[in-house]
RNA sequence: GCUGGAAUCGUCUAGUGGCAAUGACAAGAGACUGUAAAUCUCUCGCCUUCGGGCUUCGUAGGUUCGAGUCCUACUUCCAGCA
């Protein structure tokens, strides 16, 4: 089982702070998890991600499937090792990316799509699913799970069902793997400080394990539910009561797509779900409130493309809201982006650089402005980790949600 | 000096008698939430009460109901020959 310890809990009696262990080291949450979806995260290396504070990265089974492969990445060691990242890590089980595709079969099975590399035709099932996940060898694995995108009851309680129904495959099939790769010994806790796991300078592996196959990742992985129900709250209870009865590691909350009537969706979700588990919610954190809102209510992590995708896009976060370095007032600015910000990109250059970078399509720009909105959204959720262990949080939200959103 | 060719929106470019005139780039702005995203959308002669109005294809004339497109002259540029 995975170890979570929770630190602090605030009194709203949903948030709280905590440290969830991992083979590859620990998360203090709140956290921000930087998106790698191919095993990297766009423009950054993973020295400039440890270097702006991100605690973990997340990527995606459906990605990593098509390339390079599951298996080449368990030939490299495992997803931590083939990246360099060496720290904490988290797939998607591709749930999203393929019913995100335009042509998506579901099937009794799982689901039938095309590469959108070159049309091959894949089937991905719970199980399969599973075993790329274990391939890839992440720290934290999800469910397979079937995100509809419709407004309909009716249609969101189908999805749901077929959710729940694969999440019993789903978890059968964990521990089943967990099993053959030598994963079933109950976990010891925490690692010593200064040990190598604590570094985070290579996996953790544990000393007592029995021999496992040869080419098989030997370090524990963990299992998250996905709770799936869409803007129903009744549907939310429902299904976040069917993932607390079952034996997984954690929570995903998948299907949110806006701060808008999220606060009443945590509340009825997190109500249900054990305390003792961690919770992730599952791609949401471009508008500042989302993780606001989402660690206030009870989410322990988050994940994002946002930050980075608008970064390359030439829109930067600052303390005010965003701005679009690429338009034609910062030619003359020469101060930085965010004076508060202590990123490499605000702390060396200015404004007036960033639009010229970006103006001239170098990949520099790119490279900077990433290293800044990642900098930024990691820097609010330890600030808003603080916030909630000193008792400022409150405050804390107020003021910089006035700011940002009324400037 | 002679001969031939060419001049179209910031740039390059399509356009041989019937549309403010093609496409690309540049420029201006917007979008982006478990990344099919180094992507996508809009604007891009001037004015507009969004119906339309006005002025445009080197310059000046001409032919024609109608000219970026045909004719004449001029200007500039390019190539070749002197």
């Amino acid at each position: 089982m995975l170890k979570f310890d929770i630190t602090s809990e605030y009194k709203n009696g949903f948030a709280r702070t905590g440290i969830i262990h991992t083979p590859h080291g620990d998360i203090r949450t709140p956290a921000f998890v930087g998106a790698a979806t191919r095993a990297t995260v766009k423009a950054l290396t993973m020295q400039e991600m440890r270097d702006l504070g991100s605690q973990a990265i997340l990527a995606n089974t459906y990605h990593l499937l098509l390339a390079p492969g599951t298996d080449l990445i368990k030939e490299a060691g495992g997803l931590a090792e083939f990246s360099s990242w060496h720290g904490p890590t988290f797939t998607d089980s591709g749930g999203f990316q393929i019913f995100s595709l335009p042509d998506v079969k579901i099937t009794m099975n799982g689901a039938k799509f095309k590469s959108h590399i070159n049309g091959d035709k894949f089937e991905m099932t719970p199980e399969s699913s599973m075993q790329a996940q274990w391939a890839i060898g992440a720290d934290i694995h999800m469910a397979f799970d079937h995100l509809a995108k419709s407004e309909n009851h009716k249609d969101m309680e189908i999805a749901m069902r077929r959710t729940h129904d694969w999440l019993d495959r789903c978890v059968a099939e964990h521990h089943r793997l967990a099993k053959i790769h030598g994963c079933d010994m109950p976990f010891e806790g925490p690692p010593e400080r200064g040990s190598a796991r604590m570094s985070g300078a290579r996996p953790w592996r544990r000393a007592e394990r029995t021999q496992p196959e040869k080419g098989i990742l030997s370090h524990e992985q963990y299992l998250y539910a996905v709770v799936q129900g869409g803007t129903f709250n009744d549907l939310r209870a429902e299904s976040a009561k069917y993932c607390a009865s079952k034996d997984v590691d954690g929570f995903g909350i998948g299907g949110v797509f806006t701060a808008d009537g999220m606060d009443e969706m945590l509340k009825t979700v997190n109500a249900i779900l054990p305390k003792e588990k961690p919770r992730h919610l599952l791609g949401m954190g471009q508008e500042p409130i989302d993780l606001f809102v989402g660690a206030e209510f009870g989410c322990d992590t988050f994940d994002c493309v946002g930050p980075t995708r608008m970064a390359r896009n030439g829109s930067l976060y600052t303390n005010d809201g965003r701005i679009n370095i690429k338009n034609a007032k910062f030619i003359h600015d020469f101060s930085p982006v965010m004076p508060e910000c202590d990123c490499e990109c605000c702390k060396n250059y200015t404004k007036a650089y960033l639009h010229h970078l970006f103006k001239t399509d170098e990949i520099t720009a790119k490279v900077l402005a990433s290293i800044h909105n990642e900098r930024f959204v990691v820097h609010i959720v330890d600030e808003i980790r603080e916030s909630l262990q000193n008792d400022s949080f409150e405050n804390y939200k107020e003021t910089f949600l006035n700011r940002y959103y009324n400037n």
